[in-house]
DNA sequence: CTGTTAGCGCCTTCAA
DNA sequence: TTGAAGGCGCTAACAG
């Protein structure tokens, strides 16, 4: 790898001069520029960002952690801040915390001595988080939260508004005649769950209808779990909802499993809503009704703020706490069942996962 | 951000020693090991990679480009290069390319200028890269192709048996009983495209069947693109086919569209087997045959493969090409179809977008 | 075992 | 407009 003190000799210019024509900080006369844009061609010279950076102490460089860039959200997010960062000379690092706190700490580490600027980050499940991104804040390496909103520390966020959202959902299936509602959820301890859980009986009350503890199951975010979870309540055809929603992609898939594995369909027996697209095709059957929310967009701004972060880095300034709406994309598994009967046709199974 | 220096202060120690402690790389005495070790917490002190790597001239850093990460397929090769790269202390830069050959040139410059020791590269659609490839290898850069293979160059590269793998499609469906079956590939500039079409014929003649152009549906990558072709070509009930086989997932989402555009479905009226899963669950109909790539092992194997070229960067070695079977999902979408009369009931339809 | 010190490659005053 | 030189934070000899 060439130097810049070689693309200088092969010149005949002095580094400083090389310097200033590669960062184009201070004018260099046309035949100089000329024959040091030569020497740099034929040396195939690409300026060590490593040695630029011990200089100038900027690494024009984001970070960015999600649980799993494996679940199609993550990489929506990522695509979108990427983009945002490219737009202003950034560059970003992705990677997965797989929802282990250790790892996060771990990455955030390594993270902070590669020098990035600032950092985006989807906590890890396990909460208590809080307090990690405060430290990295007081280390003057700006953070946003993307997605995911700890619980009482200040800081940038960018997430969905999930209480409209889950309303929105809910509201739904009321309006196609459901009553009997039940909600699937992760992990509690996570904000945007429990959001989204309050949305869900912020709408029924609206409608007149009590939540019920019964209609509220809490899972975790593993897919299996789930499965089993769902498959033992609506194993019980007397206290069967008449309708599921799903507070996110992980917690849909296990509940529609569950469900298959029971002989129950959608919406032939149970009406269905989902946060998150589960499939990339309306043609894929059955077609879920969804919260989708602007992943792209949500990477996007994250990235703006915290750019805008870095460039005022003196400058105190408010925390930026930025909620997107989401949308409802009305598919086949919100319309209200017809065909009653088929339902009493299904047999409870053994479970058989 | 607290430096060596600092701590060494706090600890009352030189730099040296914090230096010691910090990598291990010489022993010191349990008292000053403590001493640094609380200076180092209170400080909240992490080192800095840019200073060591200077220092070092490594980086412990590797790139990786796809074209898509948005594309299940590829987050999957990311994950397990990640894997695999973290197994040895590195870490991985992921980015897009989009498939242009200029945005790749210019990741590519971008990270050489970052100083990564070693690139996974998943080669942008429009060829001619090959010679990039040699380039970045003469600068001392290790590369090692993934899923797609340049012409000519001879670097390292990690791939599915597409030959294979394709017969193995092919074989099933005319095992299955279908006679005319249609290949929809992407561009047949890509050498994986034209490997996946060579499988495909050598798997007609061996059954006695000569491969016609006309069965033969080359597209680009985008759906929208794919899907109008589709649905031209299956206009024609005359000719219209029986299966289809495609080459990748994009072509696949395109070509079931075209098919449910002219109200056809599979596998009622056509066969159906494509590569690359279209959805993360089997729950899904239609449920399609699919010819499975080990993504997370492409990826991790790469991984394995650059990280032993950098360890080994004096020596000389043979290039390897790494091929990986494929496995078949055998799914509905194959199923013979026994009810023939629907397709009559169909009626050719307007392009309707 | 511990401390000292010379750069790694580059940018950026500063002087010419 | 050009060149010379200091130093960013750290590691790796080397000397003590």
């Amino acid at each position: 790898m060439a130097t810049i003190k070689e693309v200088a000799d092969r010149a005949g210019v002095s580094v400083g001069t090389v310097s200033h024509v590669v960062t184009g900080s201070v004018p260099v006369s046309e035949i100089l520029r000329q024959r040091v844009e030569d020497a740099i061609r034929t040396l195939d010279y690409h300026p060590n960002y490593v040695a630029r950076s011990l200089k100038t102490s900027r690494t024009h460089t984001l970070g960015i952690i999600v649980p799993d860039m494996t679940i199609s959200f993550y990489p929506q997010i990522i695509r979108g801040a990427e983009t945002g960062a490219r737009g202003k000379g950034y560059s970003l690092i992705a990677v997965n915390s797989l929802e282990s706190p250790e790892r996060q700490s771990e990455l955030l580490s390594i993270l902070r001595s590669q020098q990035v600027e600032g950092l985006l980050v989807v906590l890890a499940e396990s909460g208590g988080s809080g307090r990690q991104m405060e430290r990295l804040e007081s280390a003057g390496i700006p953070v946003v939260c993307v997605d995911r909103v700890p619980e009482r520390a200040s800081v940038d966020s960018v997430s969905v508004e999930d209480v409209a959202a889950a309303e929105m959902g809910t509201d739904h299936l009321l309006a196609m005649g459901y009553r009997r509602i039940a909600m699937v959820t992760g992990p509690l301890a996570l904000r945007n769950e429990r959001r989204r859980l309050q949305g869900y009986e912020q709408s029924l009350r609206r409608a007149g209808l009590q939540p019920s503890e019964d209609l509220v199951w809490q899972g975790n975010l593993r897919c299996e779990d789930l499965a089993s979870m769902c498959r033992d309540r609506l194993n019980d055809p007397e206290n069967r909802p008449d309708a599921l929603i799903c507070t996110n992609g992980t917690t849909a898939l296990g509940a529609l499993r569950g469900m298959y594995q029971c002989g129950l369909r959608t919406p032939d027996d149970l009406g269905f809503v989902t946060f998150d697209e589960l499939t990339v095709d309306d043609l894929f059957s059955p077609s879920i009704t969804t919260v989708v929310q602007p992943a792209y967009d949500i990477g996007f701004r994250a990235a703006e703020i915290l750019l805008n972060r870095i460039q005022n880095k003196g400058t105190r300034q408010a925390v930026t706490t930025l909620l997107l709406p989401a949308t409802l994309k009305v598919r086949e598994s919100s319309r209200r069942n017809l065909r009653r009967t088929r339902s009493a046709e299904v047999v409870p199974l053994r479970a058989s996962s």
